[in-house]
DNA sequence: ATTTATGCAAAACTTTTGCATGGGA
DNA sequence: TCCCATGCAAAAGTTTTGCATAAAT
C-alpha cells in the first residue's frame, strides 16, 4: 500500500527523505483534519511509535510549517500552538472565542483578493488563513443564564 | 494630559483597573502597531518601567486577549506569539514567508461574509484576522540570484 | 556508499503559579 | 477603606541544540 498522500508527493519532489518521523507526523496530522496542537502531536506520535523522539517532532512541524503544509496559529489562548493543515495553500475556520470549539468552511472568495494584492504589492502569494472570532449559540445562550439580572 | 485610547476606555468600562502594567503594555502595543513579540513588549516594558513585573506583562497581554484588543499570531516560525492590534475588531496582512516582512491592509470586504457566516452558523462574530502568505519583490530578486543554473 | 535525518539528553527559553503586599477606585 | 492586581521567585512547560549513529536513497 504506497502513501498516495499529495504531502509525501511534495515532500519527495523538495528532495526530502520519507523518514519515520514524517511519514507518521503527516498520519496524525491528517487524522485530525489538521488542527491539533503541539503537545497532542506529539502525544500522538508517541503513542504510534515510541521510537521517534521529541525534537524530530518538532523538527518535522517546523519543516512541514516551510514547505506550507500547515500553519502554526492559537485556538485558545494556551501559549501551545494549534497546527492547522492549509489543504491548496489555504485554511478558513470560524472559533468560538468561549468554548474554543471551531468551525472549518472552504468557500472564503478571496481569489479577487489574492490577484489584486500580488498586483499592488508585487508579491507571488501563495495562500491565506482566515479566522473569524464569535460567540456560539450555546455559549450565548449559557451566558444568559448565567447573569440572572 | 487625560489618556483617551479607546483600549483604555474600554478596559476601564468593563469594570478593569488601569495600572500602570496595564497603561505601559497598552503604549508599547500601540508604538508598536501592534506588530510586536511577547519578548519584545517584555523588553520594551522593562525599559520604560523596570519596575513592572514579567508575570503582569503576561496577564496583561492574556487580558488584552481576552478583551479582543489584540490577538496572538505567528508572524515567523520562531514559538513566541506576536500580537497584532484589534482595531475595530480585524486585522489584514500580507506576510513575506522568506524575509518576514509584512504589510498591513485595510480594506478586505469581508462584511458580507461575517453576515452570511452569522446567520448560517447563529454565532455573534466579533471579528476577524486575515493573513495572506507570499515572497515579496526583493525575496524573489535575491532567489532568482542565487540559483545560478 | 553517501549523506541526510535521527534520537538522546541536556540546555535554553517562555510562561505560569502562589502568596504576601501595594496601589487604584 | 477595600480588594483587585501586582511583584517576586520558583516551578512548570515547551522548544532547541550538539553530536554520534541510524536509515533513506
Amino acid at each position: 500500500m504506497p502513501k498516495r498522500s499529495p504531502y509525501v508527493q511534495s515532500l519527495k519532489k523538495a528532495g526530502y527523505r520519507l523518514t519515520q518521523a514524517r511519514l507518521t507526523v503527516l498520519d496524525v496530522l491528517e487524522a485530525d483534519h489538521g488542527h491539533i496542537t503541539s503537545a497532542d502531536v506529539l502525544a500522538k506520535v508517541e503513542r504510534i511509535n515510541p521510537a521517534i523522539g521529541r525534537a524530530s517532532v518538532f523538527r518535522t512541524l517546523e519543516l512541514f510549517t516551510q514547505l506550507g503544509f500547515i500553519r502554526p496559529t492559537y485556538i485558545d489562548t494556551s501559549h501551545t500552538p494549534s497546527y492547522v493543515m492549509m489543504r491548496g495553500g489555504h485554511h478558513h475556520h470560524v472559533i468560538c472565542t468561549d468554548c474554543k470549539r471551531f468551525f472549518e468552511f472552504e468557500n472564503c472568495g478571496l481569489e479577487a483578493m489574492t490577484r489584486n494584492l500580488q498586483r499592488e504589492l508585487d508579491m507571488q502569494i501563495s495562500g491565506h488563513l482566515l479566522e473569524f472570532y464569535g460567540v456560539c449559540a450555546d455559549c450565548r445562550g449559557e451566558d444568559r443564564a448565567e447573569q440572572p439580572s
